[in-house]
DNA sequence: CCGGATCGTACAAGTATGTGAATTTTATCG
DNA sequence: CGATAAAATTCACATACTTGTACGATCCGG
């Protein structure tokens, strides 16, 4: 169940993220179609907590830099190591695409961390964006790194939907998939997800996390160059990862 | 009004702020008396959206870096120029004491960029941290900045409580301080709202925002210090401010 | 490897909470 | 400066949320 109300201190937060610019309860209210006296409640509630302040009466409402002072704290949870960004970051300017870092999260998998392609039509990824982890190409690369017991518990969790034309709609798909995937060395997408995008991936275990790494873009572009892709992929990773031992 | 899931968001990023750890639904639950499912709910709302992620099962949420992400973009709203905070950092060095920007919000003032202390005994402030804007030095040093009519309009909101034995309980007393401020051309206060601690502040218009410094510590170390503290601060802000023209 | 304890998840009832209309306050224009 | 419009704020009711309960999965100690 989604809570409303949480949801919406984020559409407050990403708003201002967005915009870059203070914004007025009206405003606010205007834009997601939110009853002023609610969206009153809720920048009171922000400025209470320290979140927003309003320098004068009706000129708007301002985030304060506390968001940024907790967001610090709170990524020292469990820190990226440098090198995987430094991966990604060449990755984008080699390939020219997009490139990401996932993690699991239940049945979807999560971008951690993106650099995005400067090509004026890319694959638009943010960090913290959601995708089906059996319906894409960094999804499987984690599959990959599960037990086949784990992946059978996930797998009874996960609603196949039809996403295009080649998603895979059964278990056995999936798994065929992934024996494919282990076969040629690295996971692939067409379309399984998101219209027109293609994907190459593969596992990056750092720790005891379960990670890995997708090159992403146009299907026009990426095509029949997913192995050309994989290779870079792999190169790179093996520079940038630190030698055990 | 409080929305209260709106505040419980807050509550959950600023845990894990503090902790610097992954935690589980239990151990929320169970740190802010939350029942289970409301936790539940809670958490896959965060989930969804994108600020947390469960890497395996049972085994704790973490937060993802979308936090970090957004509140960087956010902080463009309204970014501090650099010498604000080199003035905070000396002011901090040089007094031994925490340092703080304020800017007004409403009958508050808010904390919108803090140097402490590194003295043992000093004053705890944050970023976000709000406090009257009519009992403190920093806010009073906001209210120099007003025109009459502005400081009426506010006066009529604020409601005045004895916070401790010198706190100014009506618009008179307010408004004799504020005169007292401006013959010793600075704002001072010991004790007027929190117990202990006294501070010394002076206006800083920034473009057309009404900022304040202040330097607060325990009323035993400033005590009879305030005049030479003001010296300081105003010959700090001479240095770092830039000449205008 | 078994059994008890713990944890996560679904559901339905009661109530706190958010909403919309009414009121007050502030800005704008003649 | 007064009238008008727009915004912010208050208040009472209907809705959506919380919560207790229950079930199933998973973990852990013996």
């Amino acid at each position: 169940m989604i809570v409303r109300q949480a949801a919406n201190v984020l559409d407050i937060f990403e708003y201002f993220a967005r915009t870059k610019k203070p914004t007025t309860l009206a405003e606010l209210a205007d834009h997601f179609n939110w009853p002023r006296s609610s969206t009153f409640n809720l920048l009171t509630t922000l400025s209470e907590k320290g979140y927003l302040y309003e320098p004068r009466p009706r000129a708007g409402y301002y985030p304060t830099p506390r968001w940024l002072a907790m967001a610090r704290q709170a990524s020292e949870v469990e820190p990226l190591p440098a090198w995987s960004h430094a991966l990604i970051a060449d990755l984008s300017a080699e390939t020219g695409e997009t490139a990401a870092i996932a993690a699991p999260s239940g049945t979807m998998a999560v971008f951690i961390d993106v650099v995005e392609s400067s090509a004026p039509i890319r694959y638009f990824a943010q960090i913290g964006h959601r995708i089906p982890i059996h319906a894409t190409s960094s999804g499987r690369a984690l599959l990959l790194q599960y037990t086949p017991e784990e992946r059978d518990a996930l797998y009874r969790k996960i609603e196949f939907k039809q996403y295009g034309p080649s998603t895979p709609i059964s278990i056995n798909a999936v798994e065929t998939e992934l024996r494919a995937s282990i076969d040629r060395d690295y996971c692939e997408s067409f379309a399984d997800y998101s219209r027109d995008l293609a994907g190459v991936a593969v596992p990056l275990p750092i720790g005891d996390r379960r990670l890995s790494v997708v090159v992403a873009g146009p299907e026009f572009r990426i095509g029949d160059k997913t192995h050309d892709i994989s290779i870079v992929l792999k190169r790179l990773v093996e520079r940038h990862r630190p030698k055990p031992g």
